[in-house]
DNA sequence: AACTATTAATAAGG
DNA sequence: TCCTTATTAATAGTT
């Protein structure tokens, strides 16, 4: 029905391929409206393109569960009790993958070994070992961290010894003379003061992470 | 598309309407098949008759269960309810349940700690040295229980040697004279030997648990 | 179920 | 995508 026969075989020229795919869903819909009006059928149709965009026509006296409920019935193919099934088997997987993790945590932890042979026991203890090796090294890291900011906290120190002295000079001056000198050299410091007295910490969260 | 025109309406004459519905089943299954062939669509089409007879097409690259799911996830509409959910919901629980168990689990190995601060380095290490404490606990007594096999063993070749002994010395005898005696004797050895010497080996599986 | 006159669908082209 | 139209396909009514 058209300027020529065709054969029905897979349209290879694309745009011609979509082109009759728009032209004969139309057709199809039309159709399957047309029984369920004439004969009082009920039709589920879905139609899925190749650029992946869908339609669809249910009859207006029914639903698409109900159709489903009623193919089962009819079938007596299971439809949803099977998706069930495949997440049941997806839940036991990960149930599984759990377990194996839990007995390698409690190993890992000393408990449960009784039932290890020696060469199992071998591979926890090496396993054990870099373990505690890695934390060592994180350990020693944060240890360095700390004697540096130790050491930065005692040069801070020294810089406010020596200002407290200067302070103390300039008041024991002041009791005797004049003081402007003194109260100005004070209020400068911030721009004197050499760089490590005026920084943040460097470390602002430390406390936090010992 | 007949001898004459019709309205789309239903046909009242339950005998017409059957001998269309037929010849249009046919029809609109036809044409379901020429478009899943001419433009590589998926369809699912399921008629439902007045009669309650079912018919289905489904084209060959897919299944029902698929086309449906796709049509979930093109619609948005859940078909399978609470159920389907419910296991959904559990499925999340369970992976993480997972996730932090494989957290804990790189932890214990020494990985990915870079990020913990000190509190959770020093439960780790805890952890781990009683994870090692427990291991060497085990590890000693199986040191114990070779100790003491090896002591048995030693025992027994005592034993031995004692036999042999007391063989080697009944036959020089034997050879001169009688020799029932020592038959006598070594028939009745079980009897008169050491308990050590007659036991079983107390760990008969030692070999493969080491 | 088969036939066939007639309408409906659509392939090709714009 | 929509329009047109020549041609084929579907089918309503009949046998």
């Amino acid at each position: 029905m058209g300027r020529g026969k065709i054969e029905i075989k897979r349209i290879e020229n694309t745009n011609n391929r979509h082109v009759t795919y728009s032209k004969r869903k139309t057709g199809i819909m039309k159709k399957a409206k047309e029984i369920t009006v004439l004969c009082d059928a009920k039709v589920s149709l879905i139609i899925f393109g190749t650029s992946g965009k869908m339609h669809e026509y249910i009859s207006p006296s029914t639903n698409l569960v109900e159709m489903l409920d009623a193919y089962q019935r009819s079938t007596g193919k299971k439809l949803w009790d099977a998706k069930h099934e495949n997440l049941s088997n997806e839940i036991d997987r990960v149930k599984k993958e759990n377990d194996s993790m839990q007995i390698e945590l409690r190993h890992l932890k000393g408990e449960d070994i009784t039932s290890l042979n020696y060469k199992e026991l071998m591979v926890l203890e090496d396993a054990l070992e870099n373990g505690l090796a890695g934390l060592r090294n994180k350990q020693s890291e944060i240890i360095k961290m700390i004697r540096k900011t130790g050491e930065m906290l005692e040069e801070e120190n020294k810089q406010l010894q020596y200002i407290w002295h200067q302070q103390e000079m300039a008041n024991m001056k002041g009791a005797i003379g004049e003081r402007d000198d003194v109260y100005q050299r004070v209020r400068d410091y911030p721009s004197q003061m050499p760089f490590a007295f005026r920084v943040q910490p460097m470390q602002p969260n430390l406390h936090e992470r010992i």
